[in-house]
Formats: structure tokens, C-alpha cells, sequence
DNA sequence: CAATACGGATAGTATTACTATCACAGATAA
DNA sequence: TTATCTGTGATAGTAATACTATCCGTATTG
């Protein structure tokens, strides 16, 4: 059985929704696929209009410039991963369990059977990795959040802070430890297959020791053994 | 008495020694000024240029490109705060009391008397929080840290280590640990001024909840009450 | 059948990110 | 003293980027 996932996205995000075309969604898909390949700062709407076979005009219909793709996409990606967060712990009564269930969501260790079809997750998690503070690390970022582009982030970010209080009720700071560990995340394994020096992990492959880290560093601030 | 701080930089980061003429001093003055002002994106040579005096070509004498000016502005910073760190933790013989320095000190709330002459440091610092993981975001992150660019990041992010094997010898991830609360230090000031429900703190001006929530978290994970 | 949406094609502009060349003034070295 | 080197200014030019605008055909829908 195959889950088909829609999200629904803030209008804002796109002048034309790109799910709902076929165009839009050859958009998505190579967009991701050449971000992903060749980092942000070298993409541009030409190249991409060149790979899908269409005319930078075309691209500009559905997105206003390429930050704002940017954005749509780790907007999805925030919505994404508060879905499988949602469905992943539902049915989980230990706080404790919850939360490392979390932690292997943020770090793509753990995936629920729906899937979308045009927009490749974990390409995108790379994406999010390298690209993803570039979304609101800019000048107009006060316009942007005024416009609620990063809603599913306080989401995201509200849904972890409920599970770090079913935890430990005490705890002064959930959002901030939240988006702590979000951000960390990504951090860590850009780290640590970019610049090793900054971490302590043995293997560039594999996250096992990243995953340990996160999990000691929440569970120790929350007081939990 | 004032003491002047002159900070040895890689080669790389630069085409001619901006430290080393009376123009170079300028572009790093008015650089900062810009980019704290109006973003990294906004900024250009071109603009630069006009605001000196000078032309465009007159800066690509002295930086490649604006990209390795930034580079060049971010290894300046973490070789300032090594140097902080270490001045104002060499007297001093609690390993608890050191870490909680060098968290004052990623914070900009404790600055010794020594100075830079045409860098203004909190200026600096507000540039570093918002445009800091530019430098290493991009897709030549390997090629630059082969050249050593990130030299003075790695350098800073041992030092902190060191303070943190102090407090704990046993404590398994100190390099990780220190990459997460100097980029977290960054990232919760960023959120508290621009993206605050991502976050717990009253106050928008006050980073006091921000050095308790940073301080919880490294004692936490050291076990130190 | 008319209206509208969708998208292909073409053209054009301002700005960005450079590169190159020439000229000149002041300091220094032979 | 003359030659040279360094630092800077002035000007020009190019390819690419980031858009904006207009026109036109085709498919869909009401």
C-alpha cells in the first residue's frame, strides 16, 4: 500500500501552487535534485528551467525568487517531520521512548510508510543540512515570520518542547532545548562529515555516536538516567 | 592604556594584508559597518567601493571575493575569542568557574581591556550570529578547509574542549559539546531577537535566560549541579 | 462557443561579480 | 640620481544573475 502525503502550504510560500501542476511539481523535484547536488548559491531558476525543459519565466510563475523556494521547501520539510512525529509517538505511552523517537526522526533514522512522490525526503534532509538555516538567517527574516512562512518550524518546534515536558514538567526552557536539538541535529553531521575537528565521532558514515550525543545531552538536561 | 590586538591571519583569507595598509583597514571597517547594517546579501563590492572612496577593483586587491571577506571576518572572530578565553581563564583554577567565563564570553558579556582598532567587536558579534555559518555553509566547505581556513574555529573549539575534559575527563563528546554551545550561543540570541516562540525568554534585550538556559545545559551534560 | 488557465517563446533591463589595462605618486634601492 | 617597486585611482568591459514584460498557442471548463 502506498500512503500518498499532501501538505498544505501557506499561500505565501508560492505565487502558484506547485503541487498542483505538472510543471510545479517537475519544480520541486529539481529543485531538490540540483540543490541538493550543487549546493543553493549555485542554483539558479535558468539552470533549473534548462534541466526541466521550460523557460526561466516559467519558474518565476510559481515562485517569487529562489530564497522563496528555499523557504517553501524547508517549510515542507518542518511540516514533514512534525507529521511523522505526530504518527510516530502516538501510540507510545513512555515520554522517555517518545523522545528518542524524536531524535531518530531529526537525524532520518526512523520513516513512516506515507510517502510524497515528487519531492524526495532524504535528499531533502541533505538539503535541510547545508541549506536549511538559510531560510531564516537573512535580513528580511521579520517580514518573512510576519507572513507566518515559519510557522511549521514553531510547530515542530512546540510539538518536541510537549514531549521534553512530558518528560520533566520542571524544565525552565522546552522550545529553547527544542529547537537546541533541531538545529543540533544537522549541525552534527554537517560537522562531522565537513570539519571531523569540531566533533568527537569515529565513524563519518554512520550517526550511531551523533545519535548518543543528542540523546545524552537532552536526557541529561532533563535529568533523566 | 590602550593595548593593541593584532590577530595573525591565514594567507588564504586574503590577496593583500588588509591589516597591513591604510586601505585595507578601511575595508574591513566599513565592511563590518555594512554587513551588520544591511546583510550579507545586500552587500557588494560595488557599494563597499562607494561608501570608501575607492573602486571595485580596488578591493578584489585585497579579497577574492566577498565570500573569503567574510571567511576572513569569522576566522578573525574565533581567533579574538581564543584569545579572550584564554587571557581571562589563565588565572583561574575552577574548571566550573572557566566554563562559565567562556560562556560569558560567547555571549559578548565580558570583554578584556585589549582592542582592535578598526574591528569593531560587537558589531562583529552581531554579524557572526546572523551570517557566522555562511562561511562554512556552502558547497566548497572541503576545498577551504583544506587551505585551513577554519583553522581558528578548530583551534577555539579545542580550547573550549580542554575547559570541558576539566570539569569532567570522563565526559565522552567535549569537542561536539563545544561546537554545540558556540553555535548555540549564536542561534538562541538569533531566535530570541527575530524568531522568539522558538524559544522560552521574557525578554528580547536581556540574555540572561539565554546564559542560564546555555549553563543548564553544559553542567547537565558534565553532571556538575 | 467564449472565457480562462497553462505554459512555451522571446526580448529586454539593472545589477552582480568579476578581469584587465593604464596611469601616477611616493618610497626605496642601486 | 635614476630606476623600480608598491599602492592606489580611473576606466572599460564581460558573462552571468535576477528578474520583468509581452505575445501567443493549446487545452480545459462552464
Amino acid at each position: 500500500m502506498q500512503i500518498e502525503l499532501k501538505i498544505a502550504m501557506n499561500q505565501h510560500l508560492f505565487i502558484k501552487d506547485p503541487e498542483g501542476s505538472e510543471l510545479g511539481r517537475k519544480i520541486l523535484f529539481h529543485a531538490v535534485e540540483m540543490i541538493q547536488l550543487n549546493g543553493f548559491e549555485d542554483f539558479t531558476f535558468k539552470k533549473l528551467a534548462k534541466n526541466i525543459g521550460t523557460t526561466e519565466a516559467g519558474i518565476y510563475r510559481y515562485f517569487e525568487n529562489k530564497h522563496r523556494l528555499l523557504t517553501y521547501l524547508t517549510a515542507w520539510y518542518w511540516s514533514w517531520l512534525e507529521y511523522q512525529i505526530h504518527i510516530q509517538t502516538k501510540n507510545i505511552k513512555d515520554p522517555k521512548s517518545k523522545l528518542k523517537i524524536v531524535i531518530m526522526i531529526l537525524m532520518m533514522k526512523s520513516t513512516s510508510e506515507a510517502q510524497s512522490l515528487h519531492i524526495n525526503e532524504q535528499k531533502l534532509h541533505q538539503i535541510i543540512i547545508t541549506e536549511g538555516a538559510k531560510a531564516y538567517l537573512t535580513h528580511h527574516v521579520s517580514e518573512d515570520n510576519k507572513i507566518k512562512l515559519f510557522k511549521p518550524y514553531k510547530d515542530l518546534c512546540a510539538s518536541i518542547s510537549n514531549i521534553i515536558l512530558e518528560n520533566n514538567k520542571n524544565y525552565t526552557y522546552p522550545k529553547s532545548l527544542a529547537s537546541t536539538i533541531i538545529e543540533n541535529s544537522h549541525l552534527q553531521v554537517f560537522f562531522n562529515q565537513n570539519l571531523p575537528s569540531l566533533t568527537d565521532y569515529s565513524s563519518k558514515k554512520n550517526d550511531k555516536e551523533i545519535i548518543s550525543f543528542l540523546e545524552h545531552l537532552v536526557f541529561s538536561c532533563l535529568k533523566i538516567s
